[in-house]
DNA sequence: GTAGCATGGTAAG
DNA sequence: TTACCCTGCTACG
C-alpha cells in the first residue's frame, strides 16, 4: 500500500537493517546492473522518505532514489541465515556484506516505477517539486493552504497533487474527506482555512498511525465494527469509512456510498454526510476568510 | 485458470 | 489520453 506511510516505514526499516554496514548490491533483473555495480561494497549511511519517494543514502553523497508507484514493493529480511535465490523481478537487491551481529539482512525491490542513483543536487531537486508531508516534523502546511486557498480545482485532486500535499494518496484522500464532511468536488478556494487546518492536523495523526500499523485505520473507536457489533468482511486489511466501499451503507447514516473518476482516479463519498458544496456560500466562505 | 483492476507517476503521442 | 512498470489480489468461470 505506498501512499507516504509505506515509504516512510520502509526508510525506517532500512535504516535500522543496513545504516553502518556495508552492502553488496545486484539487480538480478538488471534494468539496474550498471548503477548496483558501481555502489557494490559501498556503506549505507541511513534512509529517508519524503512524500511517496525514498531516498536511500550510500557514503560518497550518492542516493539511490526509489518511487513504488503503483504495485512496486521493497521487501526487507533480516535476521537471515542464508539469503535465498532472487524470485520474480528484482530490481535491486541490497545484502549485508559482513553478517553483522543479528544475521545477515538482505532486501529486494520489485515492480517499481523508479530506482535510480541520483547525487545531492538532483535529489534536492526531486524534494524541492513536493509540497508539504505531513510525516515530516519540518513541514510547513501554509505552503499547501496557500495553493489550495487560491485555487479552484477540486479538494479531492488538490490533495493527491504532491506538488500541493506530498504522501496522501487515494485512501488518505478518501478519508481525511470523509472525516471531515467535505465533498471532493469542492473547489479548494471555498475551503475555510480551519477546515483545511482539520484536515492536515488529522493526516498528521492517521499518517504516524499508519507509519506503525503498515496499514491504514481510519475509523474512529466509536464507530468500528467492534464498537457497533457490525461484521467485518476482510479483518486483514485496514478500516475505512467510504475508500472501495461503493454501494455498501456509510458507517454513520446508511446512506450508500458512492464513486466516481476524478483526474483519473477512483472517489469515494458519502453523499449526505459530505453534502454538494453549494455555490451560494462561496462568498461568505470567502468574506470569513477576508478574501477579495 | 485467468482477466481485470489497484494505494502512482512519468513520458510518449 | 494512453502506455508503461510487470505485483498481487479479487472476481469470475
Amino acid at each position: 500500500m505506498p501512499e507516504g506511510h509505506t515509504l516512510r516505514k520502509l526508510a525506517n526499516d532500512l535504516t535500522s537493517a543496513f545504516a553502518g554496514s556495508a552492502v553488496r548490491t545486484s539487480s538480478p533483473q538488471g534494468r539496474f546492473a550498471a548503477d548496483a555495480e558501481s555502489i557494490d561494497g559501498a556503506l549505507v549511511v541511513g534512509a529517508d522518505s519524503v512524500g511517496k519517494h525514498l531516498f536511500v543514502e550510500m557514503s560518497g553523497e550518492r542516493f539511490v532514489h526509489v518511487h513504488l508507484g503503483l504495485y512496486g514493493k521493497l521487501a526487507i529480511h533480516t535476521g537471515v541465515e542464508e539469503v535465498p535465490a532472487p524470485v520474480g523481478a528484482v530490481r535491486l537487491r541490497l545484502v549485508t556484506a559482513d553478517a553483522p551481529p543479528g544475521g545477515t539482512a538482505y532486501a529486494d525491490l520489485r515492480g517499481a516505477t523508479q530506482c535510480e542513483l541520483v547525487g545531492p543536487a538532483r535529489r534536492d531537486e526531486i524534494v524541492a517539486r513536493l509540497g508539504p508531508d505531513p510525516l515530516r516534523a519540518d513541514a510547513d502546511p501554509a505552503r499547501a493552504w496557500a495553493r489550495i486557498s487560491r485555487s479552484t480545482r477540486a479538494t479531492g485532486d488538490l490533495l493527491m497533487d504532491q506538488e500541493v500535499l506530498a504522501g496522501v494518496g487515494n485512501v488518505y484522500r478518501a478519508e481525511v474527506l470523509f472525516r471531515h464532511r467535505i465533498h471532493p468536488l469542492r473547489p479548494g478556494r471555498t475551503l475555510r482555512r480551519g477546515q483545511f487546518q482539520g484536515m492536515w492536523d488529522d493526516l498528521v495523526v492517521l499518517m504516524a498511525d499508519g507509519v506503525r500499523s503498515g496499514r491504514i485505520d481510519t475509523v474512529r473507536p466509536e464507530h468500528t465494527a467492534e464498537a457497533t457489533g457490525r461484521a467485518r468482511p476482510d479483518r486483514r486489511r485496514g478500516e475505512v469509512y467510504v475508500y472501495r466501499r461503493t454501494g455498501q451503507p456509510c458507517l454513520l447514516c446508511g446512506t450508500a456510498v458512492r464513486t466516481d473518476v476524478l483526474v483519473g482516479r477512483n472517489l469515494f463519498w458519502c453523499p449526505r454526510c459530505q453534502p454538494a458544496f453549494r455555490s451560494r456560500a462561496i462568498g461568505s466562505a470567502q468574506a470569513e476568510r477576508g478574501n477579495t
